[in-house]
DNA sequence: CGCCATGTTGATTTCTATCAAATTGAGTGG
DNA sequence: CCACTCAATTTGATAGAAATCAACATGGCG
């Protein structure tokens, strides 16, 4: 069920701490936005050594909450959604990764979360160890790292503001413009349609809501023609609405 | 009202970078809990040269959200509440700061929140620049704000469960067990009072709900017998409710 | 074509917020 | 020492937003 091609860290490391599939540092398109940026050219190629490509189905698990981090990872395609489980069976989307983003900033041995595939995903993947004796002695990367750790507390602390203060109305509007943020500056151009991989229940769990209201939130955003649903996402009709119930 | 004793950075910041109260860094109560158990006598001894104490008054203003972050903090006694406001009016706590704790992890100029003292509070202030030049020579600090920073970060996932998916019952219990263990690994020893030292509408903002909510909650667990209300914090009678109530 | 996951819509309940009023309690000044 | 004040907290009554329960619709895909 869940697990059709499910590719979890023990036995996906195996295969990886060397080159794998070619694929060539400087020519990637994501860079710009990636750890790897504060590289130069000599590091770039270091890193590529030391790199291996990975990719993941949809509805795959790239890890587990719990499991050993053999692996850091770099998003290069695809979505990503980070899963909390309670026992019980409730659940917290703490993000959702986009390409340019990182899994592993965290120094610890295990997963603090577990890491699911919402479509097929390509990833740059370094072995762990590898990589943070790398970083140790590469101050540049290691500031990267950092602030990419405190820009990602930033927007944490956004997300508790969101959860804790916002209105279920609130919530959708200002997911809706972070996301239109986000793919304008992975797909470097704005686009009229906004992306949304991610099933309703996943939009849900990362609210703090049900399915139902967000279904019913975004169906009333469309009656009231605030924007109008489309395969694979949504189209803004009246983007001053969202821009003014969106949190800054 | 809320300006009485306010000590913002600008100001505040003209009485610092050197050493002002004299207290010594080898003696430090909280050194093990801080930044600073990453160094060695001799960069301890010089941090100590560029490092000033600081003391904030009972509902005085560290800094404002938006203000120039010119220092960096490491509180050594008294609670910190670091909130973020809509422009409504409407607050979201997204932590407390206990001794040991570090502000001013993010690389970014301009503070993320705004930081209040909940009650008298004393801290160890570094001039933001000196401490960045410091930490970019030593990568054992770098990696300790690293770790720092990751960790917070799996803090606020934590926290991001318990505002999207946790009960007003279990925000409660959550919170209580969570104090209780920061104030205990603060003290070094359990103590059987559990210090709530912020109000009920600090609580009530933490958890993302109303102080009427905290109110009755917090009452209601005590004519259950769960908890019994104590002058400065709380009692835990039932320690077994609250161990199953909160989220590992 | 029909199946099953996903999404939508409707009816109702429930939890928490809101509105409103007492109560407590620390600090102040007579 | 005690009355007074003001803020913080508690308690009660009611409203409301979102959850829950329950069908029903859609749509991609074998």
């Amino acid at each position: 069920m869940d697990n059709s091609g499910v590719f979890t860290e023990p036995h996906a490391h195996g295969a990886c701490g060397h080159h794998v599939l070619g694929d060539d540092c400087r020519f990637c398109s994501i860079r710009r936005l990636s750890v790897c940026s504060a590289l130069d050219p000599d590091e770039l190629s270091f890193l590529e050594d030391m790199s291996g490509d990975a990719a993941f189905e949809e509805k795959s698990t790239l890890f587990r909450q719990e499991d050993e981090a053999f692996s850091v990872y770099n998003i290069t395609a695809g979505v990503v959604r980070l899963v909390r489980s309670l026992s019980d069976g409730r659940r917290q989307i703490t993000g959702f990764a986009l390409p340019g983003d990182f899994l592993g900033l965290a120094l610890e041995k295990s997963w603090k979360f577990t890491a699911e595939a919402v479509t097929d995903v390509k990833a740059c993947r370094f072995k762990r160890s590898t990589f943070d004796d790398f970083s140790e002695k590469k101050p540049h990367l290691m500031r990267r790292m950092h602030e990419f750790a405190t820009h990602e507390l930033s927007l944490a602390q956004d997300h508790m503001v969101l959860l804790g203060r916002l209105t279920a109305e609130e919530k959708i509007a200002s997911f809706l413009v972070t996301m239109k943020r986000r793919w304008t500056r992975v797909e470097g151009h704005e686009l009229g349609l906004i992306r949304l991989p991610m099933g309703r229940q996943d939009i849900a769990d990362y609210l703090g809501l049900t399915i139902e209201t967000v279904s019913r939130v975004i169906n009333q955003m469309q009656r009231d023609r605030k924007l109008v649903i489309v395969p694979d996402g949504i189209r803004f009709v009246d983007a001053d609405y969202f821009e003014h119930r969106a949190l800054a």
